[in-house]
RNA sequence: GGGCCGGUAGUCUAGCGGUGAUGAUGCCGCGCUUACAACGCGGAGAUCGGCGGUUCGAAUCCGUCCCGGCCCA
């Protein structure tokens, strides 16, 4: 770097230790953005900020220092997100005066830390919010996180145990209060990486799902709906973790399938006649609790055993054999032992057979054999242990008929992966029912828009049969429920504040409910609770309902289908108008990537390695983010390649404007004499802002990202700025070098804030190099398409001419003629259009091809002795070539007349085709005789070529 | 057991009735030409999972089978 660039550094070095005694202070938040790690560093006072080219005062920047050869991300992100902070860049106006674009972030779970599934959903997000505030839309993007109670619980539990400390020694206080400390730590790290990540969420409304007003609002919707009936407390049959010693919900159970030991066990007869019926079970253990074994009643093997009384091995309880339309007689012999507080369906016959004693509960809470109706040898046994000491016990008692190994699925509790046991326990639960059809109506109407809208059917389906819904659990972190009993007469109070005495018998003190809500009961309030729901406020009336949620599909059931019923149910509106689904990302081996396998890579030691921008680039780009998508390696090189490019075409347009150019207010205006190049490029900007933006509005994130990636890549670097070098250099006069610095620098700089949205730091940072104007990018109004001209000839004109370009290196290739040769050219155009081209822009041709020159010839000329031949679309090339024709080259024409000789015939035998001629569209039918014209012109033509080549003497 | 999604060059992917089937990456050849070797230029590479049907015409629509992934029970 020059001494010109050593000073203007030192000026903003000045600029910004003025900038440090100000120290920005966000509402409630630290301000400093920690060490990547997320631990803050001892002994320094703040972050030092070393401002190279930072905001100007002036507005208008003429230009900065000399962009370093190499683009290194860590620094300059770090000083662009101190920058947006100091702007309060994701503030939302409080009181918007137009129509807003708001969105909920998903909130990260206390429990652990950011990881690339959030980056990809937060680069999504980022994109369309940075677009939206840009636009001029009055944009909110919400943040907070997510208290997750039992995840968490169950982190805190395991890191417990590591100090050899068991949470279930501690009171609930001391529970909540290691709790709280855990919570700290991780809400840190999670604030830390999303400002690492460039989100530009708005600090000032951060939300957190404990904090007391979200307290409030948790107890309001509970409250409601006990008031309307539709939370209930009942003894029902629910999920629950042994491990955890609570209930769990539906959802949180994972079925997979498991091969177990089915035994057949025989149940003498208890009038001593030799024999039993024999009972098919995975679950020997629970035979202590059972009442009754249960046939199918029309099962014939059983139909003498209906009404006779059998012995329960090992305890010789005797129980009656009934029958029941709910056995399944293809089930093991067709015989059913019947236990109904350890088995759904051995319930619901139970109920159907009154009469039957109802047992206790013969596993105790932790999944260990309990009550007198067990033998003592096997009380407090653990049932899995239990299992196999019963089944040896049975086999000693010789009432083991065989065994046979089954295949079943298997529930585990996917917080604690222990199997689940169905047990019979009092809960609260939801009444899903009545609140479901506003959901699956809003999608229908589409009042609320999935995308990709193939998750339709799937949220339908499980929609239409959801089931009630357990909310209660019994840990220590989480939303107490809002219930209190009256110890003297039973009463029970659901208030969203403590009563102080029983409304009916008015005894104090009253006694809450020892559980706690699930955790995604205070969820599914997210997009309206944070937003200052139940209370009227000004933030919920202008940004109710959000524009969209941006989530994993894993969650559709847990919280986005939950939040549309809450959001109907509780305001009567949408949570929000527009859900997109992200994929699953996987590794290059198309593992997913998961904590488990050990394959998912932190997010921050990417962007430490290659930057916040190259990540987010490599998260969208060019693995489709709504489908799953493998990441790994080389696609993170790809997007730091790509940002390396946007980098070095920058620092090459600055080394060609001048101090004191003026910034792109408006698109150069043109003259007839302009060159094509700058009409092109121009021309495809705006088709490419045009088409950028439709992609964005269809949420087709990946084609918006790949639209600027191969603007900025092949046509502005490749083509426009190869071509307009000569230009620039002010060899083909000023006036041109004048008009070419402003069409480069209207480009780059408008194309820099269409990328800004998805790569922000990286764009920020060279569009202060360039003059602009205004004093962040952020900040800067979104382009329109419209700002440049259309130019459809100049479009079409351009491939002609690098079509040829194409051809002509192409030959030099095959030939292989050095690279500094400039051999003279022919053409034969094919037409009146292209020969017009090829006279315009023969410069250019010249100069990209590297050809000495291009003569046209004349209808019947013969093309040059020894010369190369290529035939196109577009005409006939010849390059002189030093010494003839080559092998090589006969090779190439054989090759290309063979592939469309075949082609051609494919195309004549469709024109032959009677069908086709009378049924096929005439436009159809005109193009494809012609195609078959063209094609039979050229194969006529090289095969011309291949003849006079045979011809001894034709050099 | 029920359902959903996908199967297109080595890998990933676009297209979803008329194309000479996108594009990226990888691969091969040439080249450090002062923005860029984290690059440029050129090239090779695909019977569009199999079979059958509809149609003048199928990667594209229908049926069926096979393979992979996911969800629900």
């Amino acid at each position: 770097m020059g001494d010109h660039g050593r000073v203007a550094r030192d000026r903003h070095r000045r600029t910004a230790d003025h900038r440090l005694r100000h120290p920005l202070v966000l509402r409630g938040l630290p301000a400093p953005l920690l060490p990547l790690d997320g631990r803050p560093r001892p002994g320094r006072a703040g972050p030092v900020l070393l401002l190279r080219a930072g905001p100007t005062r002036e507005g208008a920047r003429l230009t900065a220092a000399p962009l370093p050869p190499r683009f290194e991300p860590a620094a300059l992100e770090r000083r662009w997100q101190e920058a947006w902070d100091r702007a309060d860049l994701g503030r939302a106006p409080d009181r918007p005066s137009s129509a807003s674009f708001s969105v909920a972030l998903p909130p990260p779970n206390v429990t652990g830390d950011l990881h690339l599934g959030h980056f990809l959903g937060n680069t999504v997000t980022d994109l369309l919010v940075r677009r939206s505030r840009m636009a001029g839309t009055p944009t909110l993007w919400l943040p907070g996180i997510d208290h997750a109670g039992l995840s968490t619980q169950v982190a805190v539990r395991a890191h417990l145990a590591k100090e050899g400390v068991h949470l279930e020694d501690m009171t609930r206080e001391q529970v909540i209060a290691r709790v709280e400390s855990w919570k700290q730590d991780h809400e840190r790290r999670i604030l830390n990486a999303l400002r690492v990540g460039g989100f530009s969420l708005d600090w000032s409304r951060y939300r957190y799902t404990m904090d007391p007003a979200y307290g409030r609002a948790t107890r309001r919707a509970f409250v409601q709906l006990y008031n309307a009936g539709l939370v209930y407390r009942g003894e029902r049959f629910v999920n629950w973790d042994p491990a955890l010693r609570t209930a769990v919900s539906d959802l949180e159970v994972e079925h997979s399938e498991e091969t177990a030991r089915l035994l057949y066990v025989t149940y003498p007869w208890a009038d001593g006649s030799p024999g039993g019926i024999v009972v098919a079970t995975v679950r020997p253990e629970t035979i202590f609790g059972d009442v009754a074994v249960a046939v199918h009643p029309d099962d014939p093997r059983h139909a003498g055993a209906v009404g006779r009384t059998v012995r329960v091995p090992l305890v010789d309880r005797e129980v009656p054999v009934i029958a029941d339309p709910g056995v399944d007689p293809t089930f093991g012999n067709g015989a059913l032992k019947i236990t109904p507080r350890h088995d759904l369906l051995d319930f619901e016959i139970y109920q159907r057979h009154p009469g039957l004693p109802m047992p206790p509960d013969v596993i105790d809470p932790e999944g260990r054999l309990t009550s007198d109706w067990v033998p003592v040898r096997f009380r407090g046994q653990d049932r899995e242990e239990a299992r196999s000491w019963v089944t040896e016990a049975l086999q000693g008692a010789g009432l083991l008929d065989h065994e046979t190994p089954y295949l079943h699925a298997v529930g585990r509790s996917e917080r604690s992966h222990a199997v689940i046991e169905p047990r019979l326990s009092t809960q609260w639960f939801v009444r899903m029912a009545p609140l479901a059809p506003a959901a699956v109506e809003a999608v229908r109407r589409g009042e609320v828009r999935l995308y990709p809208a193939r998750w339709e059917l799937t949220f339908f389906r499980w929609m239409e049969n959801v089931q009630d819904w357990c909310i209660s659990r019994q840990v220590a972190w989480g939303h107490p429920i809002p219930v209190y009993y009256c110890p003297a007469c039973q009463q029970m109070m659901a208030a969203e504040e403590p009563p102080t005495r029983c409304d009916r018998c008015q005894q104090s003190p009253l006694t809450p409910d020892p559980d706690v809500l699930d955790t995604w009961f205070s969820s599914w309030l997210w997009p309206f609770a944070t937003l200052g729901w139940p209370d009227e406020t000004p933030d919920l009336a202008h940004y109710f309902p959000t524009s969209l949620l941006e989530t994993g599909r894993d969650i559709m059931f847990f919280w986005v289908a939950r939040m549309m019923m809450a959001s109907y149910y509780f305001l009567g509106r949408p949570p929000f108008t527009a859900v997109f689904f992200h994929g699953i990302l996987r590794d290059e081996e198309g593992r997913k990537l998961s904590k488990h396998l050990g394959n998912s890579p932190d997010p921050l030691d990417l962007v430490r390695d290659r930057g916040a921008d190259a990540l987010r680039f490599a998260l969208v780009f060019p693995n489709p983010v709504d489908q799953d998508g493998v990441f790994g390696p080389a696609t993170l090189d790809n997007a730091r390649n790509f940002l390396t490019k946007v980098w070095n075409l920058v620092r090459f347009a600055q080394s060609h404007l001048p101090d004191g150019t003026d910034p792109p207010d408006r698109a150069p205006v043109l003259t007839d004499d302009s060159p094509l190049e700058n009409r092109w490029i121009l021309a495809k900007w705006r088709s490419t802002v045009e088409q950028f933006d439709q992609a964005l509005r269809a949420f087709e994130i990946t084609r918006a990202a790949g639209l600027l990636h191969s603007f900025l890549w092949y046509d502005l670097a490749d083509r426009y700025v190869e071509v307009s070098k000569e230009a620039l250099a002010g060899r083909r006069g000023e006036p041109l070098r004048h008009e070419t610095r402003a069409v480069l620098l209207f480009t780059l700089e408008r194309t820099l804030r269409l990328l800004h949205p998805l790569v922000p730091h990286v764009t920020e940072e060279l569009w202060h190099s360039i003059p602009h104007r205004g004093d962040l990018l952020a900040l800067a109004r979104w382009p329109a398409a419209e700002e440049a001209p259309e130019d459809p000839e100049a479009l079409v004109a351009m491939e002609v001419v690098y079509s040829a370009i194409r051809t002509l290196r192409n030959l030099r290739t095959e030939n292989r003629l050095a690279p500094s040769s400039l051999p003279p050219a022919w053409v034969r155009p094919s037409g009146d259009d292209t020969a017009a081209v090829f006279r315009t822009q023969r410069a250019v041709i010249l100069q990209q091809a590297r050809v000495g020159a291009l003569e046209f010839l004349a209808t019947g000329t013969p093309p040059p002795a020894g010369s190369a031949p290529s035939v196109t679309v577009h005409g006939e090339f010849y390059l002189a070539l030093p010494t003839g024709g080559s092998p090589a080259e006969r090779l190439a024409l054989e090759r290309e007349r063979d592939k469309l000789a075949t082609l051609l015939q494919k195309t004549e035998q469709r024109l032959a085709d009677a069908g086709f001629r009378d049924r096929a569209p005439p436009e159809v039918l005109k193009a494809t005789q012609e195609k078959a014209r063209d094609l039979a012109d050229r194969v006529r033509r090289i095969e011309e070529h291949l003849a006079a080549e045979a011809t001894p003497g034709s050099e």
